[in-house]
DNA sequence: TTTCTAATTATTGTCGACAATCTGATGCTT
DNA sequence: AAGCATCAGATTGTCGACAATAATTAGAAA
């Protein structure tokens, strides 16, 4: 489901599945938006069929809102949704720490950690782009996710949380010094889980998490004022 | 979705969704068994659009498993998922106690205690019958997910893992002196929540939880040495 | 006999059309 | 004029058939 996931045969559902969700994520499509099963239909050039299977699936990443025979619509950002996914997101990754300090190869974590080093070089030749910061971040986390081991776990952040969490930090950006010190923060993290210090994995990684929600609440709020 | 939640249009796709979910709950279709479309459509007596509907969200409560093209197959029952899936509540639900303690209500409280009467009165009518206990336990603790108000703690919990744990309590029992401890410990934790104590509410729970672990744990020991 | 190949069969994925339901506008009643 | 009922339009839900892919079996060569 993921891009770094190797799936054998891809069919039109996932095809679709991949361009809506990206267009949902970016913004492409806007949040709040009715979905049309026919302008989508013609638009991405198939029929109703395995549209409505990626709407299903979308549905799954709570993307979009479905009522029956009502039809859908692309779910609107809110500091209430943005703070009951957070508090969900901490604790569930939380735990993957915990549980990747304690299933995690020694490999495993050399190559997260090579992959940060490489994340490093990559953001000082691309200073300030954000784009580079939000896929590192998705990956260092995904890596240490992965590390769990905790197929449910694995399944629920990456398949179901994660494309909204990316909505809101694409839509609301990271911004600020953030940027730099996220960086630090992931290096802490990985080194307790070398330690297989679980616990202090475990709070490192909350303390991450609750950083980068203050960031977003604060866009959101200053967006909030700002319109209304 | 779950049994007791209202929904305004009932289509044929959540209809053949609950009979199926129902019957793979119950081992009617047993662990294990290739899906069949053309069979179960058959069966249900409707065409396959709305049985892949259904297949879809199956899916997503992790009763089956599908991989493109080659079909879908009721999932296997095992140690290892099992300790997985009880890792994971164990964390949600201290999670959705901590909530709850926060954010019930007086008379949502009181309405889960007069529930908690109710069940022990029906428990003693129908003593050793594991059905009841069986409705009861998921009552409660459906009550106490919803009290948390994070809807998508509600929603993985409810809608995605809580049929799969039925799935593990029905085919493998509630037995022994657990069935009437249970009731003391809802009443513990619900106490807890009444005295806004998050932390001791997510402990009992988490202990709970774990208590039940071993005894489904036990059941599949036993059924794996005297099979294998 | 075993193994690889190839055709057959069955299953899943996709399509276009029809039926059921909801939304919005129009007209009527109070 | 306000509110409600009714009707037109559009949208979702469902169906049966076709196309593409995978599983299976038969057959030939080693």
């Amino acid at each position: 489901m993921l891009a770094t996931e190797f799936k054998e045969a891809i069919t039109a559902a996932d095809r679709v599945l991949v361009q809506i969700r990206t267009a949902i994520v970016e913004g492409e499509i806007p949040a709040g938006t009715k979905i049309s099963e026919p302008e989508l239909a013609r638009r991405y050039d198939l029929s109703r069929a395995p549209l409505r299977e990626a709407l299903a699936r979308l549905e799954r990443c709570h993307l979009i809102e479905r009522t029956p025979n009502a039809g859908a619509r692309v779910v609107k950002l809110s500091i209430e949704g943005l703070r009951s996914l957070y508090q969900l997101r901490e604790e569930l990754e939380g735990l993957a720490c915990r549980l990747a300090a304690e299933h995690m190869t020694e490999q495993e974590i050399a190559e997260v950690r090579a992959l940060l080093d490489q994340h490093l070089s990559t953001q000082r030749v691309h200073e300030g782009e954000s784009y580079y910061q939000e896929a590192g971040d998705v990956d260092f986390h995904y890596r240490v996710i992965l590390g769990s081991k905790n197929p449910y776990l694995i399944n629920i952040l990456s398949d179901e949380l994660y494309f909204l969490v990316r909505m809101y930090r694409v839509q609301l950006g990271m911004n600020g010094p953030r940027v730099s010190r996220a960086f630090d923060e992931h290096k802490a993290i990985i080194n307790a889980i070398a330690n297989r210090d679980g616990e202090l994995a475990d709070l490192l990684m909350r303390r991450h998490i609750a950083a980068s929600k203050r960031n977003i609440e604060q866009q959101l709020l200053q967006q909030g004022t700002s319109h209304g």
